[in-house]
RNA sequence: GCCGAAGUGGCGGAAUGGCAGACGCGACGGACUCAAAAUCCGUUGGUGGCAACAUCGUGUGGGUUCAAGUCCCACUUUCGGCACCA
């Protein structure tokens, strides 16, 4: 008798041996194929590791160790993506620096991983607070902004009056600050910008050369949100003098529906006319009033449109020559298209809306809809009428052929536009990487020497933002005052840093040659590793860090560093892990699962087991604390057919077939249906009664990927030899199929009995066996029969 | 409002158009035990039947097909994303 499964003793056991022997530590290896298997590094919260992250991680880690067994050289590395805010918050509150902070949080995701058996390159870890890695986080920086794709400018931001910060769009969802919750106001504040803009186009075009989700590149080309429009000048004037206003629109054929102007509060026009605008003060109150409003309410107020009526001035429709009102209204935003659009209210839902309730007059010009109810919207189907030139034409031609005419008159161009705006690259907080740039009143901007980065944050003993909503860099005057490279005169440091999306944008460079201070990315390196073959990370991320890592990585391939545009070839994405009672896991909700108390009841293996068990990986899924019993006891079951392994012939048992499907699941994320795949055959293992060494080896081999241990131990025990040293057990093709197979027998579609025939069973044969096995066939009259070999026979009678 | 995904036992979930419910949990019955836990064995979609078996069954309504959870149309509910984007 084999002694009895001990996880505790054993994974102990195995975990040192992996990692002080550095088993999966990789080099450079061209005689091998390489594989590249890259997780989102996590932040380093003080909360420890959560079970969403070992779901996250441990899809890769059963491809890094399948693929490992099957000898390719697997890069598979972990890092930290440790700037931040909760971090700093933290420090704040204790009063510790964060930098203490962070090591001590990294300290215990570390040990935590590793009490898991991560098969991890650990050599190659990365931490993005490192001076040695910031250094080129900065150094992108001022490539870009030596470029001009970095670049200050004033515009309204989003402001948390809690964390005394500048939020990006992107943090600020809904009006409430993602980080602590509070509402979110409108500020003027001169920051940093990155020009993704620039790299829509070539982002969109990316996605048809990766193998993403379609889910993914759906949400990635609605984030991007590329239309297709004309800008057209309109006059605007008063009695003395006219002005070009252009107004941006991807409905050019409606334009002889135009029947008003509407510029966004903050368009310059208002200032540009106001003298003569008659009511100035109703509009300076609604601009004011705009202001104030939040983002929140902005988009929240659809039920009612305002907006004010500018009196004194008037615009000419170039089409129809008709003199048209301008309104200010809130519903027209100065950050899209031109701040400025013409109303159709004819066809469109919200210049219908504003024009019902200003009485304004709406003119149809497409057939097709009942303007008398609703705005007839549809860009593909009716007859243009009411529109000059246009006039009997389907949409489609309409638009081309007003584009076309416009172009020719010098009224209107075509445009194309984005929803994505450029990227807010600043933070007024200590715990990010400085910006390293010089700000010199004789020069201007000037970047930091190269040779002088990293540009390391100062020592600092007052964390908390200035009540302007400045860094708290910028206290640190001897920090601060420094002089102009450029001039040598007098100058100061800029003192926002960076958002924590950086570092993340281009780490998965780094770990190709995390120790060399000379390249960003030793060009050796990546010229073996290259592109990630896999990323897997979670929905939340799929537009900002990986539209913000694949920009970076462009304008790295754009410069020469890197070979590839595109830095992930495949893009996966695990589906959330619920609490118990089927809701989000949090702290005030109390369902959340400390993976630490799993793995000292049941150990590392099956805390791995269940996570993969638990479902359909893409799909979010309940804890259920019930189903790891079953888990705890698979592995049990495993463990016992040590004692089961006899020298008889393995029949009966497709061994095969179960290599086969394991490892096809494996590589298309249905770890579930994998697993069970496992469970199956030792079932049907125990059912016969004993097992070859042969097949337990194989056993073994295929679910060592999940539970990774166990099967180190038991494949020591019965071969006295590491499992490492194997490889991936191969299946005969010959025995996918089973010569001799069970089949339905249907009658008229409904299942009336089963035969057992051969594959090659013809026609005849198969029906002879059904009429031999099926009550009342023989007196039926059979008009026709339907047989797939292997599959099914139906026969159709009377 | 727009876009996307999905509705299957008591539960998590399986099913290249071909035996619906694999695998696991739970439940029930049994073995072991003084007893319980653990473990092992068996049964387990509903209804009827002692049984062989019959019959109904994948959100709702229709359709295509010899055959539909799977394909098509309409509806409905849930979840996720975007959202006054001109």
């Amino acid at each position: 008798m084999i002694k009895e499964y001990n996880p505790r003793e054993i994974e102990k056991k195995w975990q040192k041996y992996w990692y002080e022997n550095k088993i999966f530590e990789v080099k450079e290896d061209p005689s091998k194929e390489k594989f590249y298997a890259l997780i989102e590094f996590p932040y380093p919260s003080g909360n420890g590791l959560h079970v969403g992250h070992i779901r996250a991680f441990s899809s890769m880690e059963v491809v890094a160790r399948m693929k490992r067994l099957q000898g390719y050289n697997v890069l598979f590395p972990i890092g930290y993506d440790a700037f931040g805010l909760p971090t700093e918050n933290y420090a704040l509150k204790t009063g510790q620096h964060p930098r203490i902070v962070t090591d001590n949080n990294i300290e215990k995701f570390e040990q935590q991983m590793k009490a898991i058996g991560y098969s991890f390159n650990w050599d190659r870890t990365v931490d993005t607070t490192d001076e040695k890695y910031y250094k080129w986080t900065q150094w992108i920086f001022l490539q870009m902004f030596k470029r001009g794709l970095a670049y200050k400018s004033k515009t309204l931001v989003n402001f948390c009056p809690d964390c005394k910060v500048v939020l990006a769009n992107e943090e600020s969802q809904n009006g409430v600050c993602d980080r602590c919750g509070s509402e979110v106001v409108q500020k003027e504040k001169d920051v940093w910008f990155l020009r993704i803009r620039k790299y829509a186009d070539r982002l969109l075009k990316g996605l048809e050369k990766v193998d993403y989700p379609e889910k993914i590149k759906v949400e990635q080309k609605n984030w991007i949100g590329k239309s297709h429009g004309a800008d057209i000048k309109f006059i605007v004037k008063d009695q003395n003098q006219e002005y070009e206003l252009v107004v941006y629109t991807t409905r050019p054929d409606t334009i002889y529906g135009a029947t008003f102007l509407v510029v966004a509060p903050e368009h310059p026009l208002i200032e540009k006319f106001s003298k003569s605008i008659k009511n100035i003060e109703e509009i300076k109150d609604y601009q004011a009033k705009a202001k104030l409003k939040k983002e929140f309410e902005r988009v929240h107020m659809t039920k009612e449109k305002s907006g004010v009526k500018i009196e004194g001035i008037s615009a000419i429709n170039p089409l129809t020559q008709k003199e048209i009102p301008v309104f200010t209204a809130d519903y027209v935003m100065m950050d899209y298209g031109t701040g400025a659009i013409m109303a159709v209210p004819a066809h469109d839902t919200r210049d219908y809306e504003f024009a019902k309730k200003y009485g304004l007059p709406i003119i149809e010009v497409i057939k097709g809809g009942d303007i008398e109810k609703e705005a007839y919207v549809s860009k593909e189907e009716g007859e243009m009428v009411n529109s000059g030139i246009l006039n009997g034409l389907q949409v489609p031609e309409a638009i081309k052929k007003i584009i076309e005419y416009m172009k020719e008159k010098g009224i209107g161009t075509p445009k194309t536009d984005y929803k994505m705006k450029d990227w807010a690259f600043n933070r007024q907080r200590y715990w990010g990487e400085p910006i390293p740039i010089i700000n010199c009143q004789k020069c201007g901007q000037v970047p930091v020497d190269e040779k002088e980065l990293p540009l390391v944050l100062p020592p600092i003993d007052d964390f908390s933002p200035s009540e302007d909503g400045s860094s708290p860099l910028a206290k640190v005057k001897d920090w601060v005052n420094t002089v102009c490279p450029k001039c040598g005169g007098k100058a100061t440091r800029e003192t926002d840093t960076m958002p924590q999306w950086a570092g993340s944008s281009w780490y998965f460079l780094r770990y190709m040659s995390p120790h060399d201070d000379n390249y960003l990315v030793n060009p050796e390196a990546y010229k073996y590793w290259g592109q990630v073959d896999w990323y897997n990370g979670g929905m939340e991320h799929v537009t900002r860090h990986l539209i913000y890592s694949r920009f970076w990585n462009m304008f790295l391939y754009d410069i020469g560093i890197v070979g590839h545009e595109e830095p992930y070839a495949r893009r996966s994405a695990q589906g959330l892990i619920l609490g118990a009672d089927g809701e989000k896991m949090s702290k005030s909700r109390n369902n959340v699962v400390n993976p630490d108390d799993v793995i000292n009841e049941y150990g590392a293996d099956v805390l791995r087991l269940f996570i993969l068990f638990i479902g359909d990986y893409e799909k979010s899924a309940p804890w259920n604390p019930d189903a790891i019993k079953g888990c705890s006891r698979f592995l049990n079951k495993l463990w016992n057919l040590m004692n089961m392994i006899e020298d008889k012939k393995a029949q009966g048992v497709n061994i095969d077939l179960c290599i086969k499907r394991v490892q096809d699941d494996y590589m298309a994320l249905k770890f579930n249906t994998a697993i069970a795949h496992v469970m199956t055959i030792v079932n049907e293992i125990y059912q016969r009664g004993y097992v070859t060494k042969d097949e337990l080896n194989k056993i073994l081999l295929i679910i060592n990927p999940v539970a990774s241990h166990i099967t180190s131990e038991m494949y020591e025990m019965i071969n006295n030899q590491k499992i490492e040293k194997a490889s991936w057990p191969k299946y005969d093709e010959r025995n996918l199929v089973q010569d001799q197979v069970e089949i339905p027998v249907q009658i008229n579609g409904k299942l009336r009995s089963r035969i057992t025939v051969s594959t090659k069973a013809s026609e005849e044969e198969a029906l002879d066996a059904a009429k031999q096995n099926t009550k009342g066939l023989g007196d039926l009259t059979i008009r026709k029969v339907i047989y797939v070999p292997g599959r099914i026979i139906n026969i159709i009678a009377k």
